[in-house]
RNA sequence: GCGGGCGUGCUGGAAUCGGUAGACAGAGGCAACUUAAAAUUGCCCGGGCUGACGCCCAUGUGGGUUCGAGUCCCACCGCCCGCACCA
């Protein structure tokens, strides 16, 4: 090793990383050419490599490093392979982070915005991502939003865009309402703050038309099962009747929803959503229910969480089947807004409904005893001693016509008898709500709507586009600025009847709708005669690979599914789904918690890569483990990424020396090994790059890199090792993308690595004249013989029983011998 | 409560179809080089019995299928994630 310790030239990433990435910048080597809008050159395979936009809150953290790698690692080996890779990236760049840095901080929320999109691309460029900067795009760029704004108009043309007053979910932090898919456990998904409940008129998409599309769509898609299995969860689809029952005093008629209409005998009681039309309308001036309306109509899905008060209704309610009037109650268990808002109440078969008639003393109907598996009885109900609802298998029995049916066939009696006497119908339906979508912020994209007197709501002619946000916002007022804004909001006319006393929506969309669609504007960012070229859209989507956090499993991930399938409809894209394939990284955190900086634990990326490189850092996560598995920080060692990757750099440097030097070659038989040892970290490592296995990958680089320096061990250089190094190089690229640029080029190339086609190996190179062969007795192993490749079952058992140690094992008699050859071979002897 | 996933050395993790458990690393130990340290290079590194060859045990626990199970099936324990008054 003495010819290493004196090369002054050491391994020094901090000295050459930021120049080579430099280089690349200038030199917009990845730039996509030809660009998305034009053909496809002949012979290369279009991919869409995509992955999440970053929110600028700030610079990059460990997590943006961990996707950006694992995609950047994917997207230069697929180049390597022949694809023509669209890798765009772009910033989410919309949302209330700036907006609470303009109140608390008095800055401008674009100058903060901007200021932090810069510092997170100088992190991009330093950490060596390969992305595509000529079709950069911004959220809150009114070149973006002007297309933000014409997707809603398309979506309001098509009738999926709708205002309506609703029980609203409202975080009072935020001061703005959220749709149900950002509240989680009760509480505001961005801040914590526990919801309420708000009547408001808000702008809805009709997201719930798209139902049952969603739900199947999930069939086709390469999307990991916990991510599927949340939206189908969050769709909730569910199979039932609609079945019609009268006030008792006929005047009114109210349809419930039901998914057991075989236990309708055992309702013996009705309870409405407080807030249903027939409710209020029977209940207008009553003083005593405005109050209770007025409390529960405020409470928190928290407050809600298991309390069965309920509000006895001055009248009462006819079960269709048994005729006799039942009492009817308001009960914020029933929510408005799924199913009808009322429901049958049968407590012997609901939980829900048993606890609320033994908390207000209510009769209890057996109408189903248990059976077993095999339709027989069980232990009988008795409607006084249970302790619970009964949901299990049954046989009807007080059912009139259906005694002695089973459950389910009295399921599809039921329905069928409802629906010849017109009294229902069969029916589907889901939990999903519509998408609210307005947002009382004003770092967003403003509503296109105009409210005028005479005309009512009217849209922006798509000429008048983009609905800009004025510049001049206060962010010290209470309530909206937008709102608040002396002139924006009255400085338009009605687009139809010209009246000046026309105002703009002072709402802005949730940024989730920015999100929506930002990958089909990636197509062509700065096209400004509309949002996306349909051809390049038909020929770049679905995208291919998709890569990104799992906690936008129902909001991202959703929405877009339902702007793709309606722009889809409206003939602006071909594609059924936005994402064909979606890989979800693990969390980086640290000693089992996350990171954050009042537990002192946070690494920053950049800090990383300041000490130890940028390759050292993407190795590191790469190698720590497989992509979607967590990495804790604290067990995992970029020092001895960094070793590995310096003796890469001296081994290269060593192989130059030699060969200036004239050293001598290698025997034959290390040349040989050497070769094989190349060829078989080609297979292993293409296999695992197909895979996404980069841990396992650098594993098969780090044995090459062994299998070298045994090779070069005794001084020797020669072409296998030039070749092995070469491969090693090429197959390191799109992990550490600067070290294998510098060494390649110190080898003497001057074409870049990552131009260089994936290596092939020579397959040849792997056939064995030999194979070692274990040799089980009883399924233990009792020796390894060495045989002659493809041996046949005589030859290998006779070598077996040649060997000492294995026919020690061997008194008794052969019943069975099991030959996998090359591989295996087991014999079974009885004692 | 319902649905999904995961349990392998001291640690991160390997093990393509049911066929040599622990690849590749980290941490640790020993040695060479060095005045010394760092760096580098080599060796050792699941447990037990044994002087050694070797034998036994071992992939959360207990069963099952099989010539053979980390891998497949059943039950249990533990952990993680999603949904949860959705009729």
């Amino acid at each position: 090793m003495s010819d290493i310790a004196g090369d002054p030239e050491r391994y020094d990433p901090l000295s050459i990383e930021p120049a080579i990435a430099a280089r690349w910048a200038e030199e917009r080597v990845y730039t996509l050419r030809p660009g998305p809008t034009e053909p496809v050159p002949d012979g290369a395979e279009p991919y869409y490599a995509l992955t999440m936009f970053p929110y600028p809150s700030g610079d990059l953290h460990m997590g943006h490093a961990e996707i950006f790698t694992i995609h950047d690692a994917l997207v230069r080996h697929l180049r390597m392979t022949g694809r023509h890779v669209l890798n765009p990236i772009g910033w989410d760049a919309f949302g209330l982070p700036a907006e609470n840095a303009a109140r608390n901080r008095g800055a401008d929320p674009r100058a903060w915005t901007y200021a932090n999109i810069d510092e997170q691309r100088a992190t991009i460029a330093r950490l060596g991502y390969s992305f595509d900067w000529d079709t950069v795009l911004h959220t809150c760029d009114p070149e973006y939003y002007r297309w933000t704004q014409w997707l809603f108009l398309e979506l309001y043309d098509a009738g999926l865009a709708y205002r309506r007053e609703a029980l609203v979910n409202h975080c009072p932090s935020c001061d703005t309402v959220l749709a149900n898919e950002q509240v989680v456990d009760g509480a505001c998904e961005r801040c914590g703050t526990e919801v309420s409940r708000r009547p408001l008129t808000q702008w809805f998409f009709r997201i719930t038309d798209y139902a049952d599309e969603l739900l199947d769509g999930l069939d086709d898609i390469d999307w990991p099962d916990r991510v599927k299995n949340s939206q189908r969860a969050w769709i909730g689809r569910s199979e039932g009747a609609e079945i019609t029952f009268h006030t008792a005093d006929d005047r009114d008629e109210v349809v419930v929803y039901t998914t057991r209409p075989d236990t309708i005998f055992g309702a013996t009681y009705f309870v409405f959503a407080p807030e249903h039309p027939i409710v209020t309308a029977r209940m207008a001036g009553d003083a005593d229910y405005d109050a209770y309306l007025a409390t529960v109509s405020r409470r928190s899905d928290i407050e809600r969480q298991g309390g069965k008060e309920g509000y006895r209704l001055p009248f009462d309610m006819r079960n269709p089947f048994t005729g006799e009037a039942i009492p009817a109650f308001a009960a914020d268990y029933v929510l408005m807004d799924y199913g009808t808002g009322a429901i049958m109440a049968v407590p012997v078969g609901d939980q829900r409904d048993f606890e609320f008639a033994r908390q207000h003393d209510l009769q209890i109907r057996v109408i189903i005893q248990p059976t077993g598996a095999d339709g027989e009885p069980l232990e009988p109900l008795d409607a006084d001693t249970m302790t619970e609802a009964y949901v299990g298998p049954g046989v009807m029995v007080d059912s009139g016509a259906y005694d002695g049916l089973a459950w389910d066939e009295a399921k599809e009696r039921i329905i069928a008898d409802v629906a010849s006497k017109g009294l229902g119908t069969a029916k589907v339906n889901t939990r999903l709500r519509d998408w609210l979508i307005s947002r009382q912020r004003s770092w967003g994209a403003p509503i296109p709507i105009i409210h005028c007197p005479s005309c009512g709501e009217v849209p922006v002619p798509t000429d008048d586009l983009p609905v800009a946000l004025p510049d001049d916002l206060d962010f010290q007022v209470q309530g909206s600025p937008l709102d608040l804004h002396p002139t924006w909001k009255h400085d338009v006319v009605c687009p139809q009847c010209a009246s000046e006393q026309a105002v703009r929506d002072v709402d802005t969309m949730d940024t989730f709708v920015d999100s929506s669609w930002y990958f089909l504007r990636y197509l062509a960012p700065n096209d400004d005669s509309r949002p996306w070229p349909v051809d390049a859209a038909g020929r770049w989507l679905p995208v291919d690979q998709y890569t990104g956090g799992v906690e936008h499993a129902v909001l991202h991930l959703l929405y877009s599914r339902f702007v793709v399938k309606a722009m889809r409809d409206r003939g602006h894209v071909a594609a059924d789904e936005p994402f064909q394939a979606l890989l979800n990284q693990g969390q980086v955190i640290m000693d089992g918690a996350a990171m954050s900086k009042s537990k002192g634990n946070l690494v920053v990326p950049g800090e990383v890569s300041d000490t130890y490189g940028a390759d050292t850092l993407r190795a590191t996560m790469l190698f720590a483990s497989a992509p979607e598995d967590d990495i804790d920080w604290a067990d995992v060692s970029p020092t001895g990424m960094h070793k590995y990757l310096a003796r890469v750099w001296r081994l290269t440097l060593q192989q130059l020396d030699r060969e200036a030097a004239g050293a001598p070659a290698l025997s034959h038989q290390g040349a040989a090994t050497l070769r094989r040892a190349t060829a078989e970290a080609i297979v292993g490592c293409s296999a695992d790059y197909e895979a996404r296995k980069y841990n396992t990958a650098i594993a098969k680089l780090m044995t090459l890199n062994n299998a070298i320096l045994d090779a070069g061990r005794d001084g020797s250089a020669g072409p296998e090792i030039r070749e092995a190094l070469e491969t090693l190089l090429t197959m390191l690229a799109p992990i550490c993308p600067f070290i294998t640029e510098e060494l390649v080029r110190r080898l003497g190339h001057d074409t870049s690595v990552h131009d260089r086609s994936w290596p092939v190996a020579d397959t040849s190179l792997l056939v064995d004249d030999e194979v070692e062969v274990v040799v089980q007795v009883n399924g233990k192993v009792r020796g390894r013989i060495t045989v002659a490749s493809g041996a046949d079952q005589d030859t290998v058992e006779a070598a077996a029983r040649a060997e000492e140690a294995i026919a020690s094992h061997l008194d008794g008699e052969l019943v069975k011998v099991i030959h996998v050859p090359d591989k295996l071979l087991n014999l079974v002897v009885k004692a």
